[in-house]
DNA sequence: TGCTAAGCGAGACGGTACGTCCCGTCTTAAT
DNA sequence: ATTAAGACGGGACGTACCGTCTCGCTTAGCA
């Protein structure tokens, strides 16, 4: 939510306030240090020469490293939209792309060793969750829930599931990088899947198609 | 392939041997301290205490922390099966659930930072590759073709998506370790797929249903 | 001077202090593995070992092994005393004496090595000039000044000469290791010497025995 | 005495001859990286490298580094010479000078570490007395013994203490490394020395001036 | 308005683990 | 039998970076 801290207790007594340029000239150098060497080789100094602090400025403002490469993530983090046309496929295929976008902003060997921290601290965990999982994941599973209330969806079938395979391959490219997911694989995949789960999948298909010749209405979102 | 080393090149003149007691000492070590401290906090003076060895011995077979990572994993993980029992579902089911088995071997704070390194290492990567990703995967790769070539797929369907809708959705739950994946599950994942790309899935299920009553034939593996 | 650190610019803003005990620790650990191991066995591993830190502490504190052997002889060495009762003679024999016991209290095996390892370090040579080689020579080198303006050393010789010929024997002594200079030696050595020098060798030994009955007077000292 | 080793046991059986190109070759290369680096980087695969060979074959033909060493000035250093005038003061003169720049030849960071090494190696150091220290040594006593067989010398002055401040004086240069002991410098010792001990020294001053009238005379050696 | 204390930038600290150099030894193949 | 050659097991090195502590200055709110 706030764009710098974990801090809540309110200060009771006045004292210095802190300097914001700080924050920002941290979090800055933070993705820059992350593009330029990785997460591996990052290195709070370096981050501190950068940005001309110390050490101990960075600690005062975030817990641990990782709380810092997660703040400095999402700072850059475009926010993920909810296509909603009514066109089931349109919507999924629209929604997934975004996803995926928001996942090739960070470097595949950031997200990693982030997530494995993440298993260690419970805390770290939670931010990581509400911060990079949790947004883009909830846009596709509104979708899903739209689809499976306009009855396009079987009601035998498990959303929850379907949400996971489609994010879980986001996650497999954006983690493995073999290649970036064009926009046709998703599709195919989007169709694969939906072949199975929905109630009438040739109809879909046909109104997704009849969709593509106004593309004005993808304009409209949640 | 083999269990300890990357020399291949053939020495022109000898010179003492290599303890083999030390490579097993190591692995049998790195493996114990990966358990028990994870990845992120693996020590090599650390592994070299417990295997009663030196960290340049180990430098000398392993030529980082992360091949010695791969190798003693790799060391511990059981061979991938491939079921053939001439039911599409059935072998699906089986083999992902072996899939799933491997990866559930690995701590899952370890194969995150792991991959993430491989980026990194063009060398490492492929070892990766070769040692961790493409067997179970192979055997996966190896049912679709022989339910395409018995014409269960349709034909204009991508068994490399399919392949990699089903690969990442192991990939994710050992990663993010949300819970592990049950084997109702993949037959969910594998009944949703497959309703949309089987010629005739019903066929494949009713089918599958009656192998259910002659367990003995899932005993047949390539 | 001081007994631990080359520091001498003042810092402009503090930081933490050094922990004086670990200063005192490292010095008497660095004595004793001297003692019991030498110099050429001597390893900063060991030594912190034994003073329960670590190798950067020690390194923060002396910039090479050198400068710690060094400082931790210097911490242990007597201060050299200057007699002074108006006895040519008496005054050279208890100096010399005094600056055998000086180098009697170092293995000859350290001085050795320490001395050759100034060849390579000019601030190490300062600092091993002014610590070990200085102070009792000069206490000499004093000595035979009050000796020359008593008019007891002929004019044309040269003091500085002498100086070096009753060091060089303590030196020799010292490093080669022989066997321990006696006091007896010492007052052949400067008998041999001063009987080539002096002015009236005859007087300055007739005036040395009248002080022998008189030993109070050895107590005069600057 | 032999130019290579100290092994003595004889063969007793043939066997592959030992190739003397070697032996030339890593006495050469040490002694260029004692020139070079110094002995405290000394390092036996440096010159293993610069001989061409490897360091189990050096290994085979001395015991140690020391003796390595050792070997390597020994085969440089020129023989001593002792003088024979049957002038006092022009041999001792001359014999000394001759004693220097023996020890001149050896940069003085490694007679240090050398001697020191001696210290725990009765056997290297014999070696070390036997082929560095003795020889010159063994020339000044020759002179001395000479001199008091003369009656040049007092009879109650004992020759090894002259010996040894003489030759004290030679180390003391040759260790600390002040600067060269100059040959005028040598002369006012030795006229401090043997003004102290010498029976008539008014006498063999003169003697010493008549010689230098014919320096032919200096030729004469034994 | 002045005082006081919390919070700040800054820098050095004690300490862990690193990756490397070099040691002295052992094994193999050739002579 | 003994060599030349090369790799080995291992000890210690000097350094990068960690996370923390102490300092002196700054600033807000209470008196």
């Amino acid at each position: 939510m706030e764009s710098s801290s974990q801090r809540s207790a309110a200060p009771k007594h006045g004292g210095r306030p802190r300097d914001p340029q700080i924050d920002a000239a941290v979090l800055e150098a933070t993705f820059a240090v992350l593009e330029e060497t990785g997460y591996a080789h990052l290195t709070l100094e370096e981050i501190a020469r950068r940005a001309e602090t110390t050490k101990p400025a960075i600690y005062r403002r975030w817990p641990s490293r990782q709380h810092l490469v997660l703040a400095a993530l999402a700072a850059r983090l475009t926010a993920a939209r909810t296509p909603n046309t009514g066109c089931t496929l349109c919507d999924l295929n629209e929604g997934i792309n975004v996803f995926i976008a928001t996942f090739q902003q960070i470097r595949p060997d950031v997200l990693g060793p982030l997530l494995a921290d993440c298993a260690a601290d419970t805390t770290l965990r939670g931010v990581f969750m509400a911060t990079l999982f949790d947004p883009p994941r909830a846009a596709v599973a509104t979708m899903l829930d739209r689809a499976a209330a306009r009855g396009d969806i079987r009601f035998d079938i498990d959303c929850g599931l379907i949400l996971d395979m489609l994010g879980s391959l986001v996650h497999y490219r954006a983690l493995f990088g073999h290649a970036p997911t064009t926009e046709a694989e998703v599709e195919r995949a989007v169709e694969a899947l939906m072949g199975g789960v929905a109630t009438d999948y040739p109809a879909l298909l046909e109104h997704s198609l009849r969709m593509a010749g106004h593309p004005e209405a993808h304009a409209a979102h949640t």
